[in-house]
DNA sequence: CTAATATATGAGGGTTTCCTCATCTTTGGT
DNA sequence: ACCAAAGATGAGGAAACCCTCATATATTAG
């Protein structure tokens, strides 16, 4: 994997005017939306320019090179996420396990449920270089999260709070992502929306 | 996502001789030797040829281009994986349904981990084309196998068997592809091989 | 109003990549 | 030993792509 050098992933410049601010807006939506109508091989950085209405030159005076601007959007969308878990995590302090492993898994489809066409998208780039690392970083972050929950549920006192979080993020993570990706009828959404947090709650009774 | 007519993908052609074979045995390793070394990106027809040790119009005797060549790959791993698990569930024929849970979820660990290099290096290419296809079938394959086992299983009835071998392939599936893919350490890979066995007999004992 | 700064433009150089095709070599049957 | 079919070659045409830079326009502060 040739991952370039960190530095070399960072925008060239903030925006500061107003003007400035909407057209980056208008680049990263361009960005999607070409992914999504012509897929990750399709796209360049003349394509996202053309939808985006700006001129080439005016996305390198923000990035440096295309992979800044897909490494930036993508980093946004996972800070999104964790984001959302985090407020999710704090309604879920001081209930039982049961309860967090249940909302747990709502609140994780909830985050990934409405755009997870844009979410889909954006994930296609992830082999394109070192994305996973970032996805691991996210991974961490919600066992370490899971962890702190489990731990302060007054029910229950597991052996291995962070094998047990591990694994609840890996099962609620696993699930919702293959499903979005490969499977993303109507149908199999309402069927995981009903069995996942059941199957979450059954792990955790068993765990402890 | 421009997905290709089903008809440009075919091979061109299919090897008779004994050197040809080689040949096309040769370029498929090279495929996924470059896919590792240099990535997804940096895939091309003359690093995979030059690499294989053939020339590149070799290549372009048995696939139309680029596409066909990584298409008919994926689609070999996918059947592997599919003929894995086939074998699998005829050994847990019959069993109670706890056993058959544990049982394929170690099957799909063992199907997955042993080449998980060679997997995930390919399926950084399922974003390229229609690959989601692919994977959503095999899944709806498994379904019907994990519903036909779990339908057979002496201990239990079901009150909707395809949705639980749904969730249950989605929850082994899921959980295994993230690990390999975004953390897979060997301790996490032993967490994963301990604990979700455990989750899926819970899964199964109360969805029925 | 003016100067200084921020923002936008897009033609084009240099590179990379895909794939063809005319030509040559190897193989297997007779 | 001979030949038709199978297999292999690789220079190069055509297209696509990334990114720069000299130039032009808009905005803000004084």
């Amino acid at each position: 994997m040739n991952r370039p050098g960190p530095t070399l992933l960072k925008p060239r410049k903030a925006p500061q005017q107003a003007r400035s601010t909407a057209t980056l807006e208008a680049i990263h939506t361009a960005t999607i939306q070409v992914l999504l109508a012509e897929g990750v091989g399709r796209l360049t950085t003349a394509r996202v320019a053309e939808r985006a209405g700006v001129s080439i030159g005016t996305m390198y005076q923000y990035y440096p090179h295309k992979q800044a601007l897909l490494f930036a959007m993508v980093e946004q969308q996972l800070e999104t996420v964790v984001g959302f878990m985090l407020a999710a995590a704090q309604q879920l302090r001081g209930q039982d396990s049961g309860a967090v492993a249940e909302g747990l898994a709502l609140a994780w489809l909830d985050a990934k449920t409405p755009e997870s066409e844009a979410f889909r998208t954006l994930y296609g780039l992830v082999a394109e270089f070192d994305l996973e690392a970032g996805m691991g970083r996210v991974l961490e972050q919600m066992t370490e999260v899971f962890s702190g929950l489990l731990a302060a549920a007054p029910d229950a006192h597991f052996d291995d709070c962070d094998e047990v979080a591990f694994m609840l993020a890996v099962l609620i993570g696993g699930s919702v992502r293959i499903v979005l990706d490969v499977a993303a009828s109507p149908d199999n959404l309402a069927r995981l929306r009903k069995e996942l947090p059941r199957a979450c709650r059954a792990y955790i009774a068993t765990a402890q």
